[in-house]
DNA sequence: ATCTCTTCTGAATGCGCATTCAAGGAGGTG
DNA sequence: CACCTCCTTGAATGCGCATTCAGAAGAGAT
């Protein structure tokens, strides 16, 4: 079969220039003369030739490749958060390595050694910490790293996220408001900085108000789990009257556990916030009341963040975290005085 | 900085041979001493050397690297097949360039150009269509491509999905044995071999029970859509005790609208059947009766497909279809007779 | 008309690795 | 001991492109 691939040369030995013409048309700071230019892309069309990125990557050292790990893809927001990432690293030229990770934080290593062996220009890590040795080496050869939805202590690492702590005191304040008396929370994962952060607000707001959380349970981010622990609040003495959950996605199996095995209602017998808000937060099924993490903010900042990295303008790491209003729907007794933020 | 990378050449000088047995001893047909091995390896770890991806794509030709395209991340089965498919891709030592289509099927042409300049082994493009002209080029370039859960006419191409006209049959056989006498469809984009099969089978089924459709309304995969056409289907003088829909994703959206908009019970007033069986078809607040469309087997089958191709072993295209079970929960009347098959 | 400064262009080289080829050494046979 | 075969190894080369460098050509200036 005709398996010739078309190159630099053949399109400079038919327009009657040098591989290096060719090259110059091609590449960004073109010093070619109109003439010759015409006659190069008029060879090149003919032939239908299109540069070897690869080629180009191994002779320059830069790939507009970046990296991607991401975990959790059952929960909603990744695959809106990854498809928002995709289409702005693509709007701006890069291409995408993707990689899921196993959702237990084990060995990640290996696929970031992975990824620098593809020469990758940058790494967003969605939701999964990193070790320190691999930190090290990352700082080391200096590739750049955005941390998407999670924090990391070590301060050479970037990261954005949403105002967690925030949020979660939000949260209190509002359920607080509500009347509320008997307080529980079915947190996110305490590995993670999401998860600690928003328990930790939520905590910070209770006792602002002079109140304590009456159970309070890991669920690690699982539908499962979270099913389990809205059983397990439900089977005490006390029987909370709102709970917090650590994310929407676990809000969802809670909401269903209360209502189908439990025979509740919601908001009236007990009121469900959860943190998120992704789009089934906004069925008529759930209708969540939820904190709004504002995906394409964050995913807008995690792009500059790193574009920034790659270009040599900013060497220090930083870490930001986008405010999200919560987004008030009727899961959740509603305050005198509450309503939406903005919209 | 030390920006140093570390080349085989390094490694050579450093364990004392040439940089061919280097690249001999990180490469697969092996030929070398014990004796050398040893040092090499030895030297590689005390300098941390891992071979350059890109410089060994750019000699051997081969990048071991499939291009993705996916649309509908909306859709719960796209995100789940993403994460089986990059397992499975991964665990046999392909990466992954990934790339999200705009829904609309446009212009996906240009993005498979840019994965060819990428030097991607082949190429995987999910529920999203391929134009004669591109199929012309990646035939003449003899780059594999697989379409994932859309088949296409041409010959040439090769594809995986579940056996929809089978299914859209079944579900026929299924609401016909229920009883049901005024029976609808909410179908996928007509667009789409899917959408278009599902709804053939659909209504052959029908025909060989003698019944036809009392309305049928292309919802092109959407939700707003779906549940627009919901709200006509029971607008009509004769309403639907029944209703089959393209897909799962559109089976919640009108299963709210029947429920909160309309006022009236599942499967009580009417019956509903989905298609796909996501994860989410199982909770409690929908317990959906739809077609499983068995993730697993397809991607086992689809990277099966792939892998031959690139290796050779299969020349011709091929069109492989998966049958898929009714999955019979509560949202439809069930039939005397029928249960679950399996499991 | 001569000289200098500026562009443009091609020859040469390198990115990091795989692979061909020929040389050398080890082992075996008569 | 000569001869041949087989295996291991290094020198050389190429993958396709970008880039440095030096020469060629053109534009101004005196």
């Amino acid at each position: 079969m005709a398996k010739e691939r078309i190159t630099a040369s053949d399109v400079a030995r038919r327009a009657g220039v040098s591989q290096p013409t060719v090259s110059r048309v091609f590449g960004v700071g073109a010093k070619v003369s109109e003439n010759l230019k015409l006659k190069v892309k008029t060879a090149a069309a003919e032939l239908g030739y299109r540069p070897n990125t690869l080629a180009r990557t191994l002779a320059t050292g830069r790939s507009r490749t970046i990296g991607l790990i991401v975990a959790y893809l059952d929960n909603p927001f990744y695959p809106e958060a990854l498809e928002k990432l995709s289409l702005a690293l693509n709007e701006i030229g890069y291409h995408i390595l993707i990689f899921m990770a196993a959702n237990q934080a084990e060995e990640i290593d290996p696929v970031v050694e992975d990824l620098l062996d593809n020469q990758v220009d940058g790494i967003i890590i969605a939701s999964v910490g990193i070790s320190n040795t691999l930190t090290d080496r990352l700082v080391k050869e200096n590739i750049p790293l955005v941390l998407f939805n999670r924090g990391q202590d070590d301060p050479r690492l970037s990261s954005v996220t949403s105002a967690n702590f925030e949020g979660g005191r939000t949260v209190a304040q509002f359920l607080v408001a509500g009347g509320h008396r008997r307080i529980a929370h079915i947190s996110g994962w305490q590995g993670s900085s999401t998860g600690r952060d928003r328990q930790a607000g939520f905590i910070a707001g209770l006792k602002e108000a002079g109140q304590e959380l009456i159970g309070c349970i890991d669920s690690r981010f699982r539908r499962p789990l979270a099913a389990a622990a809205t059983r397990q609040l439900f089977s005490a003495e006390i029987v909370p009257d709102a709970i917090f959950v650590g994310n929407d996605h676990m809000a969802f199996a809670v909401m269903e556990t209360i209502r189908t095995e439990l025979g509740l209602r919601i908001p009236e017998d007990v009121s469900v916030v959860g943190y998120d808000d992704v789009s089934m937060a906004d069925w008529p099924s759930f209708n969540l009341t939820t904190v709004r993490q504002p995906a394409n903010r964050m995913v807008e900042e995690t792009v500059k963040m790193l574009m920034s990295m790659i270009n040599g303008d900013h060497l220090t790491a930083q870490k930001r975290e986008i405010h999200g209003p919560l987004q008030i729907r009727g899961s959740a007794r509603i305050p005198e005085g509450w309503s939406n933020e903005g919209v």
